[in-house]
Formats: C-alpha cells, structure tokens, sequence
DNA sequence: AAAATATTTTACCGTTCGGTACAAAAATAA
DNA sequence: TTATTTTTGTACCGAACGGTAAAATATTTT
C-alpha cells in the first residue's frame, strides 16, 4: 500500500519533466498535424530521443491522444468553461471570445489542433482523426445540452431548436480555427464573433 | 503554326485520359489530404505507374496544385457562379446553400480540399498550404468586391463593414467543410446556412 | 522498312518513416 | 558492495517515402 507518492525512486531518475515534454508535443501536432509530424521532430522538440518517448508515452499515436487530452485541459481552454455560463447567450459569448483569443494567439500555433489535426489523413492515421471528429461531435452535442437547459431556464426562446444552433455556433467556432491559420487576427474573429452573437437569440 | 490540335500524335500515345486520372488525383487529396497522400496511392488510383505521372504531371506538389485547379473549375463548383447573383443576400444564399449540398454529397469526399488539403502539414508541403490560404483569403477578398458592389447597387445597407460580412460568411464556409467531415448530412448544413442567412443585412 | 519520338514497364535510387534491441548509466534496495 | 530496476544513448530494423534510369513498346514521320 503505497503513499500518493509522486515519484517510485527505483530505477535511474527520469532526465525529463513528463508535462512539459507532453506540451511541446502538442505544440508540434498543432502545427504540423498527425501525419505531417515525425517522430525527428516530436523528440527533436522535446528534447529527448525515441527510446524516452516510447517508454514515457507509449507511440506516436498514444502520444497524440495524450497531448490533445492536455490541450482540452489547459488552463487557457474555453469551452468547457464556457458552458457554465448562467446564460444561452453569455456562453455563446464566451466561446466566441474565448475562441477569438486563443485561436490567433501568436505565442502558440494558429487555430485549433482538434480541428486542424487530422482532418484529411493517411489510412494509418484514421483511428487519430476519427477521435478528434468524436470530441467535435461531443463538444456540440454538450452545446446542445446546454441550450435545451436554457430553455428550461427561459434563457432561450421556447421553439428554439437547440440542436440546429448549437451546430451554428460549433460552425462558426470551427470556421474560425480555419480563419485564424489564414492569418486572422484575434481583433478580426472577435468582429466575426459580434456579427454571430447579433444573429444568436435571446428571450 | 498548329491548329488548335488536340494531341500532337507523334510517339508512343498515352494509354490514360489526363482529365479522368486528375480527377481522381484529385479525390484521394481530397480524402486523404497531401501530406496523408502517397504517390502508391496516387498511382493506384489512377491506374498509371510512377513514370508515367511524372511525365504528365511534373511530381507531388504540381499534381496538387492541378487537382485543386480542377477543382475550383468544375461544373459543380458553386462559389464563383454564386458571386454572379443579382444581389448580396443572393449570393450568400447560393453560396451557402451550393455548400451544404456539396461539401456533404456523399458520392465524393466530405468537405472541402482547399480547406483540408493542407491544414496542418509537414515543411515539405509549406508552400502547398500557403498555396491554399492564398485562395481561401483570396475567395474572401472577391466576397468583399462583390459586397462593396451590392453597396452601391443599394441592395446592402450603407453602414455595412463589407470586409467584415465577407470574412463571416467566409468563416461559416469553412466551418461547414469541417461539419461535413463530422458526418453532418446536407439538410443539417442547410439549416446552418439558414440561419446564417437569418442573420444577412438587407436593406 | 527504317528512323524518330513519346510512353510504358520494371527495377531501382537514397532518404526517411515508425519503432526497437541492447548495453551503458544512474538511481534505490539488500 | 552487490543486486535490482529504470532510463539513457547508440545503433539499427524492415518498410514506405518521393523520385528516376533505362530498356521495351507503340506510334508517326521519313
């Protein structure tokens, strides 16, 4: 029965912090995408060679998976925060705003590596794109749970159909991934999110 | 001093149509995006051997950009035809609806390849991904014309930011590519469009 | 028929791909 | 000290990558 315990001191020490090597290689599937990663530039980026990352994080795949589950939780994302606004219309807001800020925000890769990471790709990388398709699926779906319950609330019109907007606004926060890697800035996709928020309904 | 002559009959004739194997050139970087593409899956598509396609074709990246030339001109491209409409809503309204019945028509790939041709990628296909968010940013920049245009004709408020209009319907375009790799079926696209047109200025 | 030209086929080029075997190294446990 | 455990560095694996040399083939031109 073993304590919390944050490191099992057996064995030669790990010469590398395992989150930080984990964020750089996001930041290059971000960038470059599942298949246009190699394995040079995920060890070159986190500064370890390829024995290290297979033991530390299984394969490329794996590594992937593990780096996307790091984006959705960091603590600049903003979905999941969003939802939790008191209103339909103020978690709209906050998701475009939020999208419009971290989307074009030139200290890390332009968009959004669950829209950008595998979205046409090699058979070897279909199990990658298919998990990522899922979490954007998922992401609407909560969207639309949201909005149902803003209809309880009275926050959103009774004849609302909750499904067709939450897949609104997940286009237009999509397209705005696309947006930002076509040099959009941050000012301009908060001007796409105003105009998109005019058009959102309220009771 | 040649007639228009449609192929100089002097060696060998070539044993496939150029048109019909672009075409299909066209479909597996559609689907699989150009880094996610090998030239075996090329190939095999388009029933021609290695040799034979860089004769024709010149190598990887020319092929491409062919591909995505083809594209843009075919019959059932829908965003320059729509440009052509009397009207600024006119032209979000077909544009928007040509893209829910074609980036979801399920007799060809899902989406979008100037979308997800090259989104994210490796450095050997930088300069085919800029070639793409050229067109993207250039598609956009055309809207704006054609907006600053109906502002004139009278048929767009005054008051109306034409660059901002064009870049959010832009970002619905592209958010509508993405819905489709998500499985989104051309009716659901439809009602995304329909609201988008909701929100349409008219004067 | 012979020469010229262009395409097809086959076989191969060097490089990079994702992934791993193995031994040296660095820590704890006995 | 010695044994045990884990990570590190190096060197390598077979396969696939984009691309091509060269000979055989099919056509037109002379």
């Amino acid at each position: 029965m073993s304590v919390v315990s944050c490191t099992p001191h057996v064995g030669r020490p790990r010469a590398f912090d395992m989150d930080t090597a984990l964020e750089k290689a996001l930041e290059v599937f971000w960038r470059k995408g599942y298949d246009g990663t190699s394995l040079t530039d995920l060890t070159d980026a986190m500064g370890i060679n390829k024995p290290s990352l297979y033991a530390a994080f299984g394969n490329k795949e794996q590594l992937f998976l593990k780096a996307i589950e790091l984006y959705e939780s960091r603590p600049c994302a903003f979905f999941l925060p969003a939802l939790e606004k008191p209103t339909a219309y103020q978690v709209a807001e906050h998701m475009l705003h939020g999208a419009a800020m971290n989307m074009a925000d030139n200290t890390q890769p332009q968009g959004c590596v669950i829209v950008q990471g595998a979205l046409s790709c090699s058979e070897a990388a279909a199990s990658v794109k298919e998990a990522l398709m899922n979490r954007r699926v998922e992401g609407e779906q909560k969207l639309k749970v949201r909005f149902d319950q803003a209809k309880v609330d009275g926050d959103l019109p009774a004849d609302t159909d909750t499904e067709v907007l939450a897949r609104y606004l997940g286009t237009v926060l999509q397209g705005m991934a696309i947006q930002a890697n076509n040099g959009a800035t941050s000012e301009q996709l908060r001007q796409v999110a105003q105009m998109t928020l005019q058009a959102f309904p309220r009771s």
